[in-house]
RNA sequence: GGUGGGAUAGUCAAGUGGCCAACGACGGCAGACUGUAAAUCUGCUCCCUAUGGGUUCAGAGGUUCGACUCCUCUUCCCACCA
């Protein structure tokens, strides 16, 4: 039993501080009942949830199946200084609307993976507050410059003068001094916390909390280009809340060496299991595409249903594999004749007509699935099924 | 505060009076091959119904028939010195 649930709490973890702590934790959970906290800090800068942000709240979930409760804690105090981590600039500020409107749809995609019985939403304003300078003052001397700078974005930064506010010095104590506050037993974070994450063993030191908090770090998810970490900005991302059919193209979409890493951090699927569809790939007697329609149909299962998700895949099989036109694609109504560039402008299918032109020329557009090798084309009234390449669809209404 | 260097398309990075809408790389889009994988090959990649026109090379002026390239000022970055 203890076996089993270390297997599965270590399962994916980019390293773990202090693994006998948790050790002892399960014990007592097994023996006594006794419950603990494992606490999770998340940034409230963008509303909207991706699989990167889902591979720590999985960890999570395994937890709570374990006897921990959850201490989902959320940033509302620090995201108004901004955690420089992985950032080569200072970053700006959000405002107290931002966070509170973000709160709420992070919450509540949340709760899609974690049990809302064994957890407890904090805020580190409702302590981080009340500290005032004098507190403030006195948890940052805890701390040396020289210490400080070990951080390697500081250090880096530092060195190519990129200036560094003093306040960001104050974020990994802010963090740190959560747990304290908290009493955390265990903390969860990706690999770029690990500064931060520590942080928070010092100060529940030199605080006298009785026990460290035990540190658990989770690699960080790449993005569908396998290359860059999962992100918004960079347009990499699988979104919590996207359409079934977009999540499930998306997953089919990244490459089969980045299909293995998923089924890892994202996938329930047992490691032994794992093992065996890998070597089934292997030796050529699984199709991985078999394979990674699996994982997507897992994957887009969680996050909206099952039946969802076949029907996401009926759809794939439609559009892609018998390169059918997809049952639903968004309309446009035109009024008289359109030149057939400006009518995939108009139906946001082209950037521009140039660009339009371009597709054209370039045989990557299609009406009613024939190819439009005209690039003068006009449309009269009537109903067409516009597509330009393989993934851009659209009904235009020309009257 | 002083002295020198720089700011070019999504990013990096050439160009230093006309041949520049601007080399190249990456990214992106599309085509072939496929499994909407990878790899590979090919084309495209500022806008405009276009063998032409318009707006671009930090910003504002100026010199010139003509400027991304020269001059002046402004803003922002960087290096060395204080």
């Amino acid at each position: 039993m203890l076996e089993e649930a270390l297997r599965e709490i270590k399962r994916g973890t980019a390293e773990i501080i202090d693994i006998q702590r948790i050790e002892k934790l399960l014990t007592s959970y097994f023996e006594d009942a006794k419950t603990y906290t494992v606490k999770a800090g998340f940034d409230p800068t963008a509303p909207d949830l991706h699989l990167g942000h889902t591979v720590l709240l999985q960890k999570l979930a395994t937890f709570q199946k374990y006897g921990a409760r959850v201490q989902f804690l959320i940033g509302d105090f620090t995201a108004t200084i901004g955690d420089p981590t992985g950032k080569s600039a200072t970053r700006k500020v959000l405002t107290n609307v931002d966070i509170v409107k973000n709160i709420e749809s992070y919450t509540t995609q949340a709760f899609k993976i974690l049990d809302k019985s064994k957890t407890d939403i904090v805020y580190n304003k409702d302590w981080l507050e009340p500290l005032g300078s004098i507190g403030m003052l006195e948890l940052a001397s805890n701390l040396t410059v020289a210490r400080m700078l070990e951080r390697d974005d500081f250090s880096k930064r530092y060195e190519s003068q990129t200036p560094i506010a003093v306040s960001e010095f104050i974020y990994p104590l802010l963090q740190g001094y959560d747990s304290v506050y908290l009493k955390s037993d265990i903390e969860i974070g990706g690999t770029d916390q690990k500064f931060n994450l520590l942080m928070g063993r010092q100060l529940q030191k030199t605080y006298e909390v009785k026990k460290q908090q035990a540190v658990l770090m989770m690699p960080i998810l790449e993005g569908l280009d396998g290359v860059h970490k999962m992100s918004k900005s960079l347009g990499n991302y699988i979104g919590v809340s996207d359409e079934a059919n977009d999540m499930f193209g998306k997953i089919l979409s990244i490459s089969d060496e980045l299909m293995w890493r998923y089924f890892e951090l994202l996938s329930t699927k047992s490691l032994d299991e794992i093992d065996l569809i890998k070597t089934g790939v292997q030796n050529a007697s699984i199709h991985p595409k078999m394979v990674k329609e699996d994982l997507a149909h897992e994957i887009t299962t969680r996050f909206h249903s099952y039946e969802k998700a076949t029907a996401a895949k009926e759809e794939f099989d439609r559009v892609h594999t018998k390169s059918k036109i997809p049952t639903d694609i968004a309309q446009f109504l035109i009024n008289g004749e359109v030149w057939i560039a400006k009518a995939l402008v108009e139906c946001k299918i082209s950037p521009s007509t140039s660009q339009a032109r371009r597709d054209i020329k370039q045989g990557a557009v299609r009406i009613d699935q024939i190819k439009v090798s005209d690039e003068q084309l006009q449309l009269t009234s009537g109903e067409y099924v516009l597509q330009v390449g393989k993934r851009k669809f659209a009904k235009l209404k020309v009257i």
